[in-house]
DNA sequence: ATTGACCTTATAGTGAGGATGAAGGTTTGT
DNA sequence: ACAAACCTTCATCCTCACTATAAGGTCAAT
C-alpha cells in the first residue's frame, strides 16, 4: 500500500499541511500512523475523508457541522437518512437567508452607485456618501464629524 | 446639548455597548468626552457616525473599508466622487462573486437533499453522504474510516 | 440604605484557519 | 559529502468582528 505524506495529501486535496494538522488537532481527521521518522502516513481513506471535509466546507458547513456529518457518516447503520437530511435542509435554509441578504445588499449598493456621477469633482455632493448618511438636507452637526 | 451614554447610543443605532467600545478601540469612532464619573458622553454627530458604520456594514463593507469611507466622508472637499464610486463598485464585484458562490452551494445542496429519501431507514445508502463522499461504488477502504 | 440598572477597565475567547519561527530530523538528488 | 526540500514539535501571533467575563464604580428610585 502506498502511503502519502502530509504535503502530498495537502496537494491532492487542495489544502495545506498546516490545515491538515489543524484538522487533526480538531479531531476531524484521525491521527494517521507514522513512519519511523515520525512522518504522518496517510492512506486513500484519508484522501476520501479530507475530500469529504473540503466538499462539505464548499457547501457551507462549518467545521463543527462537518464533525457531525462525519459522525453520521461513520455510524451509518445506526443513523437514519432523515437525520442527515434534516441537517442538510437546515443548512439550505441558512444559505438561502444569506442569499436574500446579499441580494438586498447588492441592489442597494447598485442603486446608490448608479446614482453617483463618479466624476472628478469634489465628493461634497457625492450621492453614495449622502445615502450612507441617510441625510436629506444639511444638518447642523455635519461640521463636528 | 443633550448627551447620550453608551447604552443609549447602542440602543439608538442597534448596536451594543461592547461593540461601540470596540469601534472606538479600532478608531472608527472618535473617543467621546467623558462625564465626571468617566462615562462616555456622545452627541448627535456620534449617532450619525455610528449609523453610517451600521449602514455601510449592511452593504457588505468590512470595518477596514468603512474606515476608508469615513475618511472620504470627512475630507469631502479634497476627495472626488470618482474615488468613492470606485470603492463602491469594487465592493459590488465582491458581493456579486459571493452571490455566485452561494448560488452554486445552494443548487448543489438542493440537488443532493432532493435526491435523499429522508426516511427512518439506515443512512447506509444515504444519497447525501454518498454524494459528499463522491463515491460511485463501494470501496475497499470504507471500513477504515 | 439598598437594590438594580447602568457604567468602567482589562482580559480572553470565538471560528477557521494563516503566518512565522525555532530547532531539529529525514529523504532525495547531485 | 552536502544541500535542498521536506518533515516533526511547539509556540506564538495575526485576522475579523465581535462577545463574554470579572471586578469594580455610579446613579436613580424605592
Amino acid at each position: 500500500m502506498r502511503y502519502l505524506r502530509i504535503g502530498e495529501l495537502a496537494h491532492k486535496t487542495g489544502t495545506s499541511a498546516e490545515t491538515l494538522r489543524f484538522y487533526e488537532s480538531k479531531d476531524l481527521i484521525v491521527a494517521p500512523r507514522r513512519s519511523d521518522a515520525g512522518y504522518r502516513l496517510y492512506t486513500q481513506a484519508d484522501v476520501a475523508r479530507v475530500d469529504f471535509i473540503v466538499k462539505s466546507k464548499r457547501l457551507g458547513f462549518s467545521l463543527r457541522e462537518i464533525e457531525e456529518l462525519l459522525s453520521l457518516r461513520i455510524e451509518r447503520e445506526s443513523k437514519t437518512c432523515g437525520e442527515v437530511k434534516k441537517l442538510a435542509q437546515a443548512k439550505l435554509v441558512t444559505i438561502e437567508n444569506k442569499l436574500v441578504e446579499l441580494t438586498q445588499m447588492k441592489s442597494a449598493l447598485q442603486k446608490i452607485t448608479d446614482a453617483c456621477c463618479g466624476g472628478e469633482t469634489s465628493a461634497l455632493e457625492c450621492t453614495i456618501l449622502n445615502s450612507l448618511d441617510g441625510v436629506s438636507g444639511s444638518e447642523s452637526y455635519d461640521s463636528k464629524l
